[in-house]
DNA sequence: TTGATTACTGTGATTATATACAGTATAATA
DNA sequence: TATTATACTGTATATAATCACAGTAATCAA
């Protein structure tokens, strides 16, 4: 699927604004008129190229017969638990997907983690409560952040971190921090924790 | 606004899911076609029809110009402080909306309350998280409710209740239990807890 | 029993719309 | 250098689509 060109880019977002606005697509006519066109032609010939490159359909002889090419919003993935190896969004680890709901929390989520056991109880993180990962916040001292420890998955608060030492810390008294020597052991971090869901049953 | 025939709600539908499907409103010969007319001017008089009642709009001279008149999606309101006297649900105490994502909690819910103080935190609630309160769900022991005594609203797990004395538990052990006299003094259950949503900052 | 509403058929004029064909001009690509 | 893509004007036409007018028939309320 090749780029678009400015002007066609600009008759693509026409035809969205006209679907939102209006919820219907617009014309050839109505294409040329706002875009300032004096013959439709301009429009018929610009919504060919961009059909051409594979974001609209053209319904042949249907008025207003522009379909956009929309890769559907599958949602964000819910992660169950992480088969050992490979990476925590692999098609297996999916659980489900829920609906992008902008704004019901308010930070960018990429994916959903389930919570298991209850290391971090203390602060209000359940077993089975869904934590909402942000692959690409900085992760600092102090933010609860989802690390993999070689094979492993989990989700601590970051104690402190140098190139020699990292601490996880388990937020339950019954459980010790984690102490990893990145030179060692691999480590990465996948992201940090900026929201929780929980459904009370 | 009065109520659609059952003809004229089929059509409605049928509007509906051509935009669903395809993007674009039906033409009065596409209406005829899929239910069976033998003349395109028996869905136009049903547009008008259904034009009537309020349903639709139809823009004059445009091809497809059927829009629908959907009351937007308001979303589920959001509580934060309830003021005094009035019902929780007052313009009032309305903070924001946030959208129906249906599906992200599992279960219905009829608003959101911001939780203030820290009498829930055993449980896992703490102070500014929303909890989704549904006002429908049937009041349980061992259920956390949300509990209006005289004008103030709380939230708190019931732990018991009868005729003459009701129970209601902080959880949190630097708090003591509620327990309230019905007969003598207001208690009235607005919901029950459903679902939680924090925000990590 | 008159009128209004619902639920259609049937016809046709008018206009809205898609779309082909013929050009002009510029910039990028092979 | 020829070719292709972009970005239009301008004209024309077949057909897609709205929409008005004229009916038929059944149901229901005043």
């Amino acid at each position: 699927m090749k780029g678009l060109t400015d002007r066609q880019q600009e008759i693509l977002d026409l035809i969205k604004s006209n679907l939102e606005e209006n919820g219907l697509p617009p014309t050839r006519a109505d294409i040329a008129r706002t875009l300032g066109f004096k013959s439709p032609n301009a429009a018929e010939q610009h919504l060919r190229a961009i059909e051409k490159k594979g974001f609209i359909s053209i319904l042949a002889g249907a008025s207003r017969g522009i379909i956009l090419n929309t890769e559907e919003d599958l949602g964000i993935p819910v992660i169950g638990l992480v088969a050992a190896g490979g990476p925590i969004l692999a098609q297996e680890n999916i659980e489900k997907r829920i609906p992008q709901a902008q704004n019901i929390l308010s930070n960018k989520i990429d994916y959903y983690l389930r919570v298991k056991g209850d290391s971090m109880v203390d602060v209000g993180i359940y077993e089975n409560d869904l934590i909402g990962v942000n692959k690409n916040n900085p992760v600092k001292v102090g933010s609860i952040v989802i690390a993999r420890i070689g094979e492993e998955v989990t989700v601590k608060t970051l104690e402190s971190i140098s190139s020699k030492q990292v601490v996880l810390k388990a937020e339950n008294s019954e459980y010790s921090n984690i102490e990893i020597n990145p030179e060692k052991d691999e480590i990465v971090f996948e992201g940090t924790c900026v929201g929780l869901l929980r459904d009370f049953s």
